[in-house]
DNA sequence: TAACCTATCTAACGAGCGTTAGAAAATGCA
DNA sequence: TGCATTTTCTAACGCTCGTTAGATAGGTTA
């Protein structure tokens, strides 16, 4: 048994595993669109295309299978901004390529989708969302070290720089179509030109 | 008992319009901070010092609830804003003082708090959810008339600008404690001085 | 084929939800 | 005081929720 279960943790392609990302997936999409409390177990079963009790063969329960969902979104967004910026010198070409990868990965709507509510819901564990939050801290010290290298006048606080910047990115999902007519790399564009001069 | 109830609805000031406005402000807390379908009839009324069946007494239902809530706190902004700007020549300045009373008026907890969610639960009859959009919508466009006497580069395009502008602003709620050693309105002024030059 | 593990389904549980009808209490007016 | 109105409470309704135990089908290995 020890065999074949490392096997698949290992390869990470098992069918249980499949069937885990697709749940993952699936869940994603109705967690953003209609938020956690609105989402029903038997919502999530029926668009995995099951019977909500076998959900529990794969997740332990629906605050668990939130969690991954958060989790999945973070390192989504974290592995797309890192993958984005190193080969670039200047600093503000860092931070918008950084920028776009960001709101790139935020409107993605192919497979999994990321959750940019900032509102965790009210009776998490306090270990696991001390958990998130460190993930979520170390995506946010990443940006910083981007930042600390950006040309600013003495006088302006980079954290709240920081929290300029994600403010403006992170509240383009709510207005912006990803299929309408301006291009999310456009309107970074523009943000980043407003924020360099 | 048409005079009444008449007389009620002028003034505003009658038992039953002091207990809606109670309901509102206690409604509006508790749904700020754990959101629509996590908060129950039955917390609001405790919160508000009465049993779950007497609320139906003043709105008629849960949603019509949130929806009372949700007018209420794009009113409080609209207000606070509308008054904050009359009597300032210079564009720059009227815009900051603009995004200070927004600010306050978000982070504001003595009495009503605003609902800042941008996600309206995704179930909202028709006809109320154009009426929501449509009176933010009159927000959006009174702030649109401030943005547009500035002078800013032509390659510009203000309704970004305005979402820009707005996702920095909406998101001080996410990350800023309104008790915090940083004052609300210091970060505002950075966020004009970076949008500024 | 037989035994075993994997994955799913069935069917129900207790609890909490929004909501309601009608009784009861508080209030204002004659 | 007595009456009518306004406001609140009581007690339940039907429903959906997250979750579980046990039966069942499919796949793999011996």
């Amino acid at each position: 048994m020890d065999g074949t279960a490392q096997k698949i943790e290992r390869e990470d392609a098992g069918r249980a595993a499949a069937r885990r990302r697709q749940v993952l997936t699936v869940a994603s999409e109705l967690f953003a669109t209609k938020g956690f409390e609105a989402t029903s177990i038997r919502d999530i079963a029926t668009a995995a295309g099951m019977m909500s009790g076998s959900l529990y063969y794969h997740f332990a329960s629906k605050e668990d299978l939130y969690i991954a969902v958060q989790d999945a979104s973070i390192s989504k967004i974290f592995n797309a901004v890192e993958g984005a910026i190193p080969g670039i010198a200047d600093p503000w070409e860092r931070l918008e390529a950084a920028a776009i990868a960001h709101v790139e990965a935020m409107l993605d709507r192919s497979g999994f989708r990321v959750l940019v509510t900032p509102l965790f819901p009210p009776g998490l564990d306090r270990k696991v969302r001390d958990a998130l939050v460190a993930q979520r801290d170390r995506f946010e010290r990443m940006i910083d070290t981007v930042i600390a290298e950006l040309p600013l006048p003495k006088s302006l606080d980079r954290r709240i720089f920081r929290q300029h910047y994600l403010g403006a990115l992170n509240w383009i999902p709510v207005w912006c179509d990803p299929d309408g007519p301006v291009a999310p790399a456009d309107i970074v564009r523009q943000f980043m030109a407003t924020l360099r001069r």
